[in-house]
DNA sequence: CTGAAAGCGCTTACAG
DNA sequence: CTGAAAGCGCTTACAG
């Protein structure tokens, strides 16, 4: 035993034997203890006998291997990279719920780096992982520039390449989803919120919308489309650009928001304005986050399976590094989304009930002002 | 250059040498090239032309140090392990994100495990990070029992003990906060939400709770206090309580929830039972998490700095992972909430002052007095 | 069925 | 100012 070592302030700190010892221990190589533990017992048919007294003596002795060793020989380290934007934030946080999920359960940790969009981090951080030793990594609505020689796993990025397998919602349902069931509550004059320039997703979706927008029939009128800035934090980009279309003073009855949180900023920017939702405007969401459900009123919103693709990314990042295989140049893997219809959406109202009537402006610009 | 390896699929691959591969291209040892590159140049006296022409081709050849053999040898991984109940929610990804920021800057990795609350997890877990060789690990709301050779910084925990130092919230200062605005307001009558029982906070936020009340002069009824059930997600078990507390069919004018989304919960029970917030029911949150401000109403609460608690934890952490200290008994260090009003609060309802003989204004004291 | 020895890629006494 | 050699704690050809 090793027991030189720390002033043992409480005795209930674990001593771990190595592998050294607890092969003297059991009078046996540590060849043969090293295979037991680590699994290929079978493969060098180690008698059972000899297979449970190793094993036993290595839970009474409470022996760990040092995974920094292992790794180092068998350069395989059972550990991940996660990438996100953000990860005080509701998207990453869900899809990296999922990831947990699956990856625990097979004995792998992760590191997670966020990048806060800054070029110089997405550049660096895949390159420090790899000096990191992991096995994979999972980007999450995060572009990887560089080929990597370990698998990696976009959720929600649309660079398809040969080295990356992507994960990706299914737009096209997605938008349908939406479209459809503001076609049907009459909606004709539909405004759009697009997605910050640096999300993956903001392209694919809005090539999804305006496909589905052709096939029904709705014309997307460009004043009536707006982006989020790149700056600001949680509902304040939403805000910023409702206010921004208001000022367009073009009519519409209804927003299909790029996210909930640019939803909830529509929503309380309306209502300062004097404008009821849903009765003058509809306001549809994306995500379904859990503010969706408690805001007032309660969001209409296209949900994203989060931690299911999380759980998907990690399940298909651990069959990669498990095989052999070098390319990876398949179709992405594409989730469904479902519709969350709740209270934000309602029929469109009749010309003389619109918020944009010509009788009742909405410039209530006092209360837009100042923030 | 090893070039024998990977099929290249890109000419983009990164192809890193070793230190021997860089040793040998300089025409020096792997000592003094490790040297430079460890950062203890100084220490031995390494010519400063020798040293640049280290750095000069360590940067040209793109080497990165294997860290995994680094770690081995040296005993320091530069990573910390972070406990936290649940990835996918606001509480731990909120201090998470101040805890990244602080060991990025110092080229710290982190591991992040969850336990969801379950005891074979919060046991396995320490040990698991352990043989990940972590310099030092963070629990966030979550209690490690036994003592690690390792140094432990612990957020929201109560649990005093030598070799762990707590990062906590002053929880006298929010009561006093939370009381003080509900007394002014001339709330007599408070119904009080207490934690679940496996949050660390619930017992400290109750101890201050009581005797802050005790200071102010009210009376707490224990027929209006009710406690969040372990089980359930989200506003649920704000939910569930509030349900419940009704139920007792005892008066009260004002609810102050253990956090957000209790109180949100609670909200929505009290509109369903058509009890209007804040006309006829005050209600306080704690956290101020995102919801809080697009709540309708937007809520009132208590602010943790979550982020802040993140950064000092780690470092904290830094610090004595950097030192030879062993006992870290020192006074837990708190760091203080904000009060922010908004709008489910107001003057206790007219039935009340009513019923009880006063004057019909509150005191208007001076700010937080006595302490 | 089991073991002795080499080696993963670094850092660190030890030596000069 | 610089280097040769040992060693961190494992796994893995190679051998029998």
């Amino acid at each position: 035993m090793t027991s030189k070592d720390s002033k043992t302030t409480s005795d209930r700190i674990v001593t771990r034997p190595d592998l050294k010892e607890l092969a003297r221990h059991l009078g046996l190589s540590q060849t043969t203890v090293s295979r037991v533990l680590s699994g290929s017992a079978k493969n060098h048919r180690i008698s059972s006998e000899t297979e449970q007294r190793v094993l036993a003596a290595a839970a009474k002795l409470n022996y760990k291997a040092n995974v920094l060793a292992r790794s180092l020989r068998s350069k395989r380290s059972k550990t991940v990279g996660v990438m996100v934007p953000e990860i005080s934030e509701g998207y990453s946080t869900a899809v990296l719920g999922g990831i947990e999920e699956v990856l625990l359960l097979s004995g792998f940790f992760y590191f997670v780096v966020s990048h806060r969009h800054r070029t110089d981090l997405l550049r660096e951080y895949p390159s420090l992982l790899l000096s990191r030793a992991v096995d994979g990594i999972i980007a999450v609505d995060s572009t990887i520039e560089e080929d990597l020689p370990i698998p990696v796993v976009a959720v929600s990025d649309h660079h398809h390449r040969p080295s990356v397998v992507n994960i990706e919602l299914d737009h096209l349902l997605a938008a349908r989803y939406a479209l459809d069931h503001l076609t049907r509550l009459q909606h004709r004059e539909i405004a759009f919120i697009k997605g910050q320039s640096f999300s993956s997703d903001t392209l694919a979706r809005w090539r999804a919308i305006c496909k589905v927008a052709a096939e029904l029939g709705i014309e997307i009128n460009p004043r009536l489309v707006i982006q989020l800035e790149d700056h600001g934090l949680g509902t304040e980009p939403g805000r910023t650009a409702t206010i921004a279309l208001l000022e367009r003073d073009v009519r519409f009855t209804a927003i299909f928001a790029f996210n909930d949180l640019a939803a909830i900023g529509a929503i309380t920017v309306l209502r300062e304005a004097g404008i009821q939702v849903p009765a003058q405007v509809s306001v549809v969401g994306f995500d379904d986050i859990l503010s969706a459900a408690t805001n007032n009123p309660p969001l209409t919103t296209v949900r994203q399976p989060l931690q299911e693709m999380g759980r998907v990314a990690a399940s298909t990042l651990l069959q990669m590094i498990h095989t052999e295989k070098q390319d990876w140049s398949t179709h992405p893997i594409r989730l469904l989304p479902t519709f969350v219809e709740r209270q934000s959406t309602a029929w469109a109202p009749q010309a003389s009930e619109a918020a944009f009537s010509d009788s009742a402006h909405p410039h209530k610009e006092s209360n837009l002002q100042g923030n």
